[in-house]
RNA sequence: CGGAGCAUAGCGCAGCCCGGUAGCGCAUCUGCUUUGGGAGCAGAGGGUCGCAGGUUCGAAUCCUGCUGCUCCGACCA
């Protein structure tokens, strides 16, 4: 992409309403715009790394065997009646009637949609288990939205719901995304640790919240420091083991980690002291078994191998993609702007064009740029005609991982300058070597 | 939902107390000079002063109502 063509609006100026760092980053780099208290357009440069984040989702989600679908925002209350939480859900949902006086809602959540899905077509344990996911916008009418796209009322949700015959079938779908989340959040280069949670409104007993610890995180979290070196099970898992499942989520729970509302100070000063880690996190995940407690009021239920009805059991597990853009820059920045981990960079690889209209180095711009792209690499080409000191400082704002910093002084040298951002180190080195670096 | 505050150009703000035909910085556009860490000079464009009423010869400014937004607290993926 060149970026004379593209759709970039930097703010030098930081918007006043915006108090921690990833809405001021997000707002002055041009992801997002604000449209209405917690709602956001997402501007070219915020949706490519929102699509980015979702496609890990996507490839960890269907590696962990969840299969994707689509579910509609606006549900019929009629649907949350049957499960008793339209009443329940009280002023957070947002109410809507229709032309006809239908009353309809904006889905704060769907598990009384899927589990009307599934009800109407599995009626045989042969068909379990099942686990559906979707990713799809929902809306949540916060008190108090805030903090950006961290705590909007419209907000991105990949949802996946599981379903089994029995308790042990259903812990071993829980373990599969539990495992599932570990690998998603370490693809995008955070260390998410799994605490023991509240089951809060959506009831259940066994859960998880996934936190990654991020100074201006919004809960406070206590764990074994241990859990910062552990390795991340590998692409290769058997998700159809069952006890080597286990196993790997044993080994991530047996030591201490909960958040405040969990905390337990008599376990947590068992940990030596110099291993105890009590600092501030940002949930990013959250996923819960919750057994029957929705398809038994919509009689989700299939006949198992003994001839008999069994009601289903279920989990729902949820990732906010949205919310995630904004916990991956608290997580990952500095003075001069975001600092992208590689595998959600909006583009891997930006090119400053130190001296536009100068020959040579527009010549050997263009050269890197068209290799690059037909390498398949995301490159943003800074072909504008601002000055070297404006583009270092948009590239280092809008955190591209790789700069190759391309100027008359390196290039009298046949050479180009191969900036880090994530460090800031920059090496002289050829366009072919820049070429081989970046496509190995 | 309790408490506080704000609303004037794309962004940040002044002007309001004390009414008199709207201003500054950044951004944008044109020209010239610059050119390796957010350049300089000269010029230009851009605003129903959140909305609706009222007071007044005259309202950004005073009064009333409304709307939107922000912050603190309780709640929350």
């Amino acid at each position: 992409m060149r970026l004379s063509r593209y759709f970039l609006p930097i703010l030098r100026e930081v918007p006043k309403e915006a108090e921690i760092v990833s809405h001021r980053l997000m707002l002055r780099a041009g992801m997002v715009r604000q449209e209405s208290a917690g709602i956001y357009a997402w501007l070219p440069l915020g949706l490519r790394v929102l699509n980015k984040v979702c496609a890990i989702v996507r490839e960890e989600q269907n590696r962990a065997g969840a299969i994707e679908l689509l579910m509609p925002t606006i549900q019929s209350a009629d649907l949350w009646r049957e499960s008793g939480r339209y009443d329940d859900y009280g002023k957070e949902m947002l109410r809507i009637r229709d032309r006809h006086e239908r009353e309809m809602l904006f889905g704060p959540t769907n598990e009384e949609m899927i589990t009307e899905i599934v009800r109407g077509y599995v009626k045989s344990y042969k068909s379990l288990p099942l686990n559906l996911y979707h990713i799809q916008w929902k809306f949540r009418d916060e008190v108090r939205p805030r903090f950006g796209v961290y705590r909007s009322r419209e907000f991105l949700m990949k949802d996946a719901y599981s379903f089994d015959l029995d308790a042990e079938g259903a812990r071993h779908s829980y373990n599969k995304m539990f495992v599932a989340y570990l690998r998603t959040f370490s693809r995008m280069g955070l260390k998410a640790i799994p605490m023991v949670a509240d089951t809060g409104p959506i009831g259940g007993n066994l859960s998880h919240e996934f936190i990654i610890l991020a100074s201006t995180g919004e809960s406070e979290v206590f764990c074994h420091a241990d859990y910062l070196d552990k390795a991340v099970p590998g692409a290769g898992t058997d998700f159809e083991d069952r006890a080597g499942l286990q196993g790997l989520v044993d080994q991530w729970t047996e030591l201490y980690a909960a958040t405040s509302e969990k905390h337990d100070s008599d376990a947590f000063g068992a940990i030596p002291e110099p291993r105890r880690l009590a600092a501030r996190g940002i949930e990013v995940g959250h996923i819960f078994y919750f057994g029957t407690k929705y398809s038994a009021p919509f009689g989700a239920k299939v006949q198992g191998p003994d001839g008999a009805e069994h009601m289903i059991h279920m989990g729902s597990y949820g990732i906010g993609p949205s919310r995630l853009v904004a916990a991956l820059i608290e997580a990952s920045h500095d003075e001069a702007g975001i600092v992208w981990p590689e595998a959600v960079a909006p583009f891997r690889v930006g090119i400053l064009n130190l001296k536009t209209g100068d020959s040579a180095t527009d010549a050997a711009c263009e050269d890197l740029y068209a290799r690059l792209v037909a390498a398949g690499i995301d490159v943003l080409y800074d072909d504008t005609d601002e000055r070297a000191g404006a583009k270092f400082a948009s590239a280092d704002l809008i955190g591209l991982p790789w700069q190759i910093l391309v100027g008359p002084k390196s290039l009298a040298a046949g050479k180009v300058e191969l900036k880090r951002r994530v460090d800031g180190t920059r090496e002289l080195v050829s366009p072919d070597d820049v070429l081989e670096r970046l496509t190995a």
